[in-house]
DNA sequence: AAGGTGACCGGCC
DNA sequence: TGGCCGGCCACCT
């Protein structure tokens, strides 16, 4: 089943596959990709996405909805501009309806 | 070469 | 409500 051993590019591969205007967290990659006490280590991973151009790590927020990551963007809210422009409303830095717009991954994507 | 540091999470007070 | 801990592991002193 490990199709890559890597742990980043399953991390990728995962993410790669977060449909338009929806999102997903963290702790959710972590546990499909088989190591469910890595989150930490996702957030690493896309940390380091800026260098491929085709991850959509804005899609990727903590178990609350809270836009963690915001800081890694580019300008002061372009991750929070980014969620906006595919139709979700950020108030707070914190996904407003977060249950309704999560994305559940699933072991078959891998 | 050992230790600190995270875009986290769940459990436990 | 809020804080602390241990687990995870790649990177950087």
């Amino acid at each position: 089943m490990p199709l890559n051993d890597n742990f980043f590019e399953r991390v990728y591969h995962i993410a790669r596959q977060i449909p338009y205007g929806k999102v997903t967290s963290y702790g959710a990659i972590a546990k499909v990709i088989g190591s469910p006490q890595s989150a930490r280590m996702v957030g690493y991973a896309m940390n380091a996405s800026h260098l491929q151009s085709d991850i959509p790590a804005h899609r990727v927020v903590n178990r609350n909805g809270l836009l963690t990551g915001k800081h890694h963007f580019d300008g002061t809210n372009l991750m929070q501009q980014l969620l906006e422009s595919e139709g979700i409303s950020v108030k707070d830095n914190k996904i407003v309806d977060f249950q309704s717009h999560f994305w559940q991954p699933d072991v078959n994507q891998l």
